[in-house]
RNA sequence: GCGGGUGUAGCUCAGUUGGUUAGAGCGCCUGGUUGUGGUUCAGGAGGUCGUGGGUUCAAUCCCCAUCACUCGCCCCA
């Protein structure tokens, strides 16, 4: 059981990946200043209403997925599943709405409970945006736009397509939802499984399924945008026609959904096929009546989440780790002013790092190991003359520095 | 939640048609005479063969269960 395993769909970082995944996340992050978004962070845990209410109670999330729990005073408590609704709760809770129109970074772990995949975790990490207050179809395109910048800065670009669809307004929405479930209740009897409990929950899932023979009603299944109102259409061919002016390239999915009720009009989706069944590595659109909904002023937003885990497996180019300088004592007595001599180096600034144990082979083997640029070498004989031996690792050449200059003398040369 | 695959040293894997001290490569540690790394040579540490039950004189190998990973479905980032 309690068998020193880390439960179940949870994993350690160890150093390399979690240069990788601070990488992404810088990225995420510095990127999203280029662009005007402002980092936050709202608790990990959150009253069990705040989910909830906002995701639909017919999402698998909500239904079956989140850890939630009684804590000690009774209340009931959610580890946060995904990263809107806490950013919509703060929102109201500090009066943001004098702020508007507001723009939004943050990172950071969610959980669900779902059986685990590659690409799929109980506790996995995200970083998504928020753009909030703003009606305009512009700002649908500047989050698209900051979506497509970070999977460039990733180098990512040839790995994912963008798909966009819409999913309309309220009532454009209601309206097709009806059509679509009498259309589908009339081939009830040929759906799958999957998909008769869909057209109960669900009916716009029905078309993504993936079931060869939903995909054949799902085919002769009247369109969404046949039943958007003019306002709906005029948005999303903003949204489209904003897109093209970027030159950012997208397909039209009609088939896209989201799993989330909060969604509306603009819906999105950066898909790779590198990863298997979880391809999507970037989604979101848009959510206008989520804060309102929470008992917010009405109060329009568009955001998406990406997942970090997913990025950084797609992340090849691996961070260069940053070199340090080995302090190397060639007897073990010399160990104390080997110490004074990293302590220099580090108020100067230059990563260094000393062995506190074996002789200078050992010591010399250990540099090499850490990649280090080079060893400062402090031998009984050059130190009587206030000397040190600089030794470049990559060249193997030495030369003879005061010690009192050691610090210039790698910044001068490194 | 449903169906399939896998599980032997830190890593990648071999192996035993059930038999008493379980192997390789890489990695790790130590040493090759006292002041020099990434090569080489020698030596060494490290495994309750995922875990728990069962069958058997005997199980790492067979059976059952369980846990974890993995692939597909579902869901979603």
């Amino acid at each position: 059981m309690s068998n020193l395993q880390p439960v179940r769909g949870t994993h350690d970082l160890l150093a390399d990946d979690c240069r990788l995944h601070r990488h992404v996340e810088t990225v995420a992050r510095d990127t999203s200043e280029l662009y005007g978004f402002d980092e936050v962070a709202t608790p990990i845990f959150e009253f069990t209403d705040v989910f909830a209410r906002t995701l639909g109670g017919t999402s698998d999330i909500v239904a079956k997925e989140m850890y939630t729990f009684e804590a000690k005073g009774g209340e009931s408590i959610t580890l946060r599943p995904e990263g809107t609704a806490g950013i919509a709760r703060a929102f109201i809770s500090n009066g943001l709405a004098q702020h508007v129109p507001l723009k939004l970074f943050y990172h950071g772990p969610m959980f669900r409970h779902e059986r685990p995949q590659k690409g799929r975790q109980r506790q996995f990490h995200q970083v998504g945006v928020e753009s909030i207050g703003s009606g305009s179809p512009q700002a649908d395109v500047e989050v698209i736009a900051l979506g497509y910048k970070i999977l460039n800065q990733l180098g990512l670009t040839k790995e994912v397509k963008l798909e966009i669809n819409s999913l309309g307004d309220s009532e454009s929405r209601a309206n097709y939802r009806n059509v679509l479930l009498e259309y589908f209740t009339k081939h009830e009897s040929s759906l799958s499984a999957d998909s008769k409990a869909r057209l109960q929950r669900n009916p716009l899932r029905i078309l993504d399924s993936k079931d060869e023979q939903d995909r054949r009603i799902v085919s002769d299944a009247p369109a969404l945008s046949d039943y958007l109102n003019s306002d709906s259409r005029v948005f999303i061919e903003s949204v489209e026609r904003g897109l093209n002016d970027l030159k950012l390239p997208f397909e039209k999915n009609p088939n896209l959904v989201r799993g989330l009720d909060y969604y509306c009009h603009t819906a999105f989706e950066f898909t790779t096929i590198s990863l298997g069944a979880q391809g999507t590595v970037l989604a979101g659109g848009r959510y206008d009546g989520l804060i309102e909904q929470m008992g917010g002023p009405s109060t329009p937003g568009v955001g998406w989440a990406a997942g970090v885990e997913r990025l950084a497996m797609l992340t090849t180019n691996t961070q260069n780790m940053i070199r340090p300088f080995a302090v190397v004592p060639v007897s073990n007595d010399l160990k104390d002013i080997a110490m004074q001599v990293v302590q220099t180096l580090r108020d100067a600034a230059i990563p260094s790092d000393l062995a506190f144990s074996g002789n200078i082979k050992r010591r010399l083997k250990r540099a090499d190991k850490l990649n280090a640029r080079a060893a400062v070498i402090l031998g009984e004989e050059e130190l009587k003359d206030g000397n040190v031996v600089l030794r470049d690792l990559d060249s193997g050449d030495q030369t003879t520095i005061a010690l009192a200059n050691v610090a210039e003398a790698i910044k001068d040369n490194y």
